[in-house]
RNA sequence: GCCCUCGUAGUUCAAUGGAUAGAACGGAAGUUUCCUAAACUUUAAAUACAGGUUCGAUUCCUGUCGAAGGCACCA
């Protein structure tokens, strides 16, 4: 906000030291509160061709700047720090201003198209703690472009497909058959559950089951590699992908129904976490985008094909290392998929910038995934950014869903909401509202904890979460500042016949 | 083997190369006829180690030690 200043020191150095400086490199911070000052100039930088000392050099700049912007009304100098004071006039002008501009925090358009990525969730399990931080990241990312004057569009990239999807559909038609029942009379109302927490239900017993059977193969002297090759339940698993990608109507028809289940509950979880997406894609419609940029790639001689009908793209030259796109038998791997889903974005949308937030457990993908691009020419690789954020990591490592590690996200949400209520209550802050109003703040305050709990940390780093230790309320923490905000109003309220507006002062 | 990231109070987190490294929780000692005690006041407590660049280094560079992640046909 101090900018205006910059240029004004740029011209004293000019008039004095026949010097230019870029002003953009003068450094402006706002003046700590131990020391006299609205805005400090660090000076340092001008002793150069002051040829003064530091604390000469500020009061020669303090002395030239009172002379040039009526608006200071004092200023001193410590070390090479020149804090300079503005008049009242100045700040009531400031903020009368701020007040009337109705559009306060939004800037003019600037014509680009921007597209964010997040959430990105597998169908087979529900949202767990690692997706809230994701989910909160890519939204405050896209509000904040939005702001900034972007046309945001916000998507998420849905893992619909895949062995570990046929996994929990395999476990739950096992279960209709063990029980005798029809396929489809278990369900997430019969069982009283979240659909998303059903199938998450079947992977899990999948897991258990298939360990178990490898540990019986293990016991019955087969050796462990030879165990997981004659796994019958990955077998399977796998015939009910060929199966799948065949598309044989009974295995489509119980993967529709099962992924449906899914979506109604990541819908009432992204509903309750305050998110929504302009547009969704399904790697089941881009999983076989990437073969046509294979082609292309080899035509053009940016990829190349082994012996084995592999194909490869050779990155050593770029610091990084060879890569494989598509493997023998003609299938296509992760960065192939990522390349033709990406062609498929831009076919849509046109956008000027394309932001992925994804965890930085795939920062070598994403490097890969835009060089790749570049090779191909593609117009949209530079506008590739992979917003890499930090796990969020447990007392005991790592989340791992099949192991069971994880805390779950509607579990989450459920719990902080309802510590709100105990503390609420506990407080006795409940006099005169309605059972709606009363919801309503433990919902804005539960969330709000929750929310500035896993915004506040760097989205660069990876953070710690105790399950033992429940998100605090108090303190650092999104409830006190909730608190201080209703305290503000509290004051504007009781204060309102005194109070001067700023009009009138002025 | 190679690549990337990170090491700050007891703990969880801050600090565009700038002033005396800040908070919160936890510890110790206090505060309620007064604007919401989900508060406030006081207090002890930290830059992994060794060099270098700089007027100035938690920040940049090099090395050592430690932690986590990735690459060698899973997504």
């Amino acid at each position: 906000m101090f900018n205006f200043l910059k240029d004004t020191i740029a011209e004293i150095i000019l008039e004095n030291f026949q010097q230019t400086f870029n002003s953009s490199s003068i450094q402006i911070n706002a003046t700590p509160i131990d020391y006299v000052g609205d805005c400090t100039i660090v000076v340092f930088p001008f002793t150069k061709f002051s040829k003064l000392n530091p604390e000469a050099t500020g009061n020669f700049f303090g002395e030239k700047l009172m002379a040039k912007n009526s608006n200071i009304e004092s200023y001193n100098v410590v070390k090479g720090f020149l804090n300079i004071v503005f008049k009242p006039e100045f700040w009531l002008t400031e903020l009368c201003l701020a007040k009337a501009n109705k559009s306060f925090g939004q800037l003019a358009s600037t014509g680009r198209k921007v597209m964010v990525e997040y959430s990105s969730p597998n169908t087979n399990k529900p949202l767990h703690l690692g997706h809230v931080r994701n989910i909160l990241l890519g939204h405050s990312i896209a509000e904040i472009l939005k702001a900034c004057g972007n046309d945001v569009i916000k998507t998420t990239l849905v893992n619909d497909r895949g062995i570990h999807i046929c996994k929990s559909m395999l476990a739950y038609k096992k279960d209709c058959e063990k029980r005798e029942i029809r396929i489809g009379s278990i369900n997430p109302t019969t069982e009283s559950i979240k659909g998303d927490h059903l199938v998450g239900k079947y992977y899990v017993e999948f897991d258990k089951a298939y360990k178990a059977e490898i540990k019986s193969l293990i016991e019955n002297g087969v050796n462990e590699d030879d165990a997981a090759k004659n796994s019958s339940m990955m077998k399977e698993a796998q015939q009910m992908l060929l199966d799948w990608e065949a598309g044989k109507p009974e295995v489509i028809e119980l993967w529709k129904t099962m992924n449906g289940w899914v979506y109604e509950g990541f819908d009432a979880s992204y509903k309750k976490l305050g998110v929504t997406f302009d547009k969704s894609y399904y790697e089941s419609n881009t999983y076989l985008l990437g073969k046509k940029a294979v082609v292309e790639g080899l035509k053009e001689s940016v990829f190349v094909q082994d012996a084995d009908n592999s194909v490869w793209i050779d990155l050593t030259n770029d610091g990084l290392d060879r890569k494989i796109l598509q493997r023998k038998d003609g299938t296509s791997v992760y960065i192939t998929q990522d390349v033709g889903t990406a062609q498929m974005k831009y076919d849509d949308y046109k956008m000027d910038e394309s932001i992925y937030v994804v965890g930085n457990e795939q920062d070598y993908h994403f490097k890969v995934l835009q060089l790749i691009l570049k090779k191909l020419g593609k117009p949209y690789a530079d506008g590739i950014y992979h917003m890499s954020y930090g796990m969020v990591e447990l007392p005991s490592g790592k989340m791992k869903s099949r192991e069971g590690t994880v805390v779950d996200a509607d579990d989450l949400m459920a719990e902080m909401i309802d510590s709100a209520k105990q503390t609420t209550t506990a407080l006795g802050k409940l006099e005169g509202l309605s059972e709606a109003e009363k919801e309503k703040l433990f919902y804005t305050i539960g969330m709000g904890a929750l929310k500035y709990f896993l915004l506040k940390v760097d989205p660069k780093k990876k953070m710690m979460f105790n399950p033992e230790e429940s998100i605090e309320l108090q303190g650092n923490t999104g409830p006190f500042i909730q608190y201080t905000h209703a305290r503000i109003c509290s004051i504007l309220r009781n204060n309102k016949l005194e109070r001067i507006t700023l009009e009138e002062s002025i």
